[in-house]
DNA sequence: GTACCGATGCTC
DNA sequence: AGCATCGGTACT
């Protein structure tokens, strides 16, 4: 089954199936090794488009392999890559991966070890050098900065868990990681998901 | 117009 | 454990 196979489909599918997979950009090649899931309108209310279509999630709409690469907290950018058919605000976020080629250019002037120079999702966006620019840009039609390799590493063994930071759907198992790989990013749970949901703790 | 706050990362 | 920092979204 193609990749574009996979991505056509649900995104609790595509995020797992995106492990182990070698992508590139700006002189740096990664292997991914941690994606999470978001099914937009679809019931999923972490997901930026769960209220409706805006200027800023558009491309979550578009085609299977459309890039959504958003600015977060103010100083930081994020690249899901979409699924599902068009009209379809799914999407899965490239949460963490390895370094295999141009370390030096992934550094991008931090001071990190290398396993750290994609772990997390803002860190993979800056290794990679993307931004707003390569929002929208294709995965699979190679003319975006991102494109995916004809290299798959078999992986071992997946894990599952909730997604990191996110206050609503705080408990559905849609972040996924290759077991045991160093450059996974640690696990954090939003410290507003607790109450919600939770009338007797609100006030 | 305005207030609120986040799919984070760095520093203390 | 606390904070930086700003665009998107919802609400007045």
């Amino acid at each position: 089954m193609s990749l574009a196979d996979v991505l056509a489909g649900p995104p609790e599918d595509a995020a797992p199936a995106l492990l182990g997979r070698y992508v590139a950009a700006h002189g740096v090649t990664l292997r991914i090794t941690e994606t999470e899931a978001y099914a937009g309108t679809a019931g999923d209310p972490a997901s930026h488009a769960y209220r409706r279509r805006t200027a800023r999630n558009a491309s979550m709409f578009e085609d299977p392999g459309t890039l959504y690469v958003y600015f977060s907290y103010g100083m930081h950018w994020c690249v899901n890559i979409t699924c599902g058919p068009v009209g379809v605000a799914a999407a899965v976020l490239l949460r963490a991966g390895e370094v295999v080629d141009g370390v030096e250019d992934a550094r991008r002037g931090r001071a990190l070890r290398d396993r750290d120079l994609a772990r997390g999702p803002a860190r993979l966006t800056r290794a990679l050098d993307l931004d707003r620019s390569a929002d929208g840009t294709n995965l699979l039609d190679g003319r975006g900065p991102l494109v995916l390799l004809d290299r798959v590493d078999p992986v071992e063994h997946i894990s599952a868990g909730p997604r990191t930071g996110v206050s609503q759907g705080a408990d559905i198992p849609w972040r996924f990681w290759i077991t045991g790989d160093p450059t996974v990013s640690p696990y954090r749970r939003s410290p507003r998901a607790a109450l919600v949901g939770n009338d007797a703790l609100r006030e």
